[in-house]
DNA sequence: ATTATAATTGAATAACTGTTCAATTGTCAA
DNA sequence: TTGACAATTGAACAGTTATTCAATTATAAT
């Protein structure tokens, strides 16, 4: 076993971590999630308006934002028949920003 | 068409941009990446090195090690008979820690 | 030249994922 | 209560993806 190796061995992140790390990108890297990010970035929205402005069902739009829902980048607020849907905390808006930042220089 | 949508849909960023942004995420969101480039961020390393660091077969890991060089992630410099990778700029070091520190918090 | 080691490659398989469609729930207004 | 609208849900389908296996290329040493 070459040096290098046996020096990291010991020195494995935990699994879980990096795991829980590739998940927070896997729920990123979707074209559809990550318009629906860019749109509740400028403002929250319900179902409806996101469908609209995505051109997208509201159906795939809801199954979409239950995912970031579950991964806690977004929440839900009832207001009568509306669901009105917003990043969850300006941690989001961060990554978010930084990364196109990344892409476009 | 309610106000906000009406609004937006001028301002609707360039579909290839946000598409270039998953992408970018999509290569993250892989655990066996992921763990690819902590190792990678610890030192460079030939295949058979991260391969037994990580306890996955060769081919596996230069498949996704090409996944990594592709998306220009990693890079790869020939010695002899071994083929050393290590990440290809600090951006991706950035990049990966301030995400870490999004999950650690 | 031959052998051994390192790495890559392509095909095949199994598992996962996003969208669509149809049905359903919940809320408001008449 | 009835009808209309908003949103969610689950099943099904198509497309994608990660790993394994076997075969191949490339380099170094004997």
């Amino acid at each position: 076993m070459s040096e290098i190796v046996t020096k990291l061995k010991p020195l494995l992140p935990d699994t879980n971590l990096l795991y829980e790390l590739s998940d927070f990108f896997k729920v990123m890297g979707d074209g559809t999630r990550i318009q629906l990010l860019w749109a509740l970035e400028e403002s929250e929205m319900c179902v409806n308006d996101l469908a609209s402005l995505l051109n997208m069902t509201k159906s795939a739009v809801s199954h979409q934002l239950k995912v970031l829902r579950v991964a806690k980048l977004v929440k839900a607020q009832k207001k009568g028949k509306n669901v009105y849907y917003s990043l969850s905390d300006e941690h989001v808006k961060t990554v978010f920003q930084m990364a196109l930042e990344h892409i476009c220089e």
